[in-house]
DNA sequence: ACTAAATGTCAAATATAAATTACATTTTGT
DNA sequence: ACAAAATGTAATTTATATTTGACATTTAGT
């Protein structure tokens, strides 16, 4: 299951992959693993990604 | 910083640490590690304990 | 069409979450 | 006061998130 939500909240701020990781201090596999799913990042990481694109962690994280 | 949060929710859900271990699949250390604070779990565990607790990521994991 | 930027993905190494075992302290019930 | 359950912590090991380096493909700009 990719994550949808994050990659367009990404795209909305108009960041890439690339600026994305070094905002939040990780490698830009790190975020493309992310976006592409199959994968589990830690809490801090997800809260930092939040913080960086401006939602919370129910806008990306979070599936009803 | 200490996830008071997420213990306030565990007592009123009445469940113990091991209780709440035992539904999510981890052991009763993580859990007390996690109330602790000084601690960085996965998203995945995360999610495993707001659906347990009946809360959402926001609810316990997010600080604004 | 061409180029550069952005993205998807892989293998190997490193960092760290989580397990395990164990023990001390605190809380709760009787 | 006592016993049992629950909690707080620590050291070591194991599983896995994240890094690093690299390469192929796709997308966007000219």
């Amino acid at each position: 299951m990719k994550n949808k939500k994050m990659k367009i909240a990404r795209i909305e701020a108009e960041v890439s992959q690339e600026r994305l990781a070094e905002i939040v201090g990780v490698t830009r596999q790190t975020v493309n693993l992310i976006e592409s799913g199959n994968y589990n990042p830690s809490l801090k990481l997800c809260i930092e990604i939040c913080r960086a694109l401006n939602k919370t962690l129910n806008d990306l994280f979070w599936e009803e």
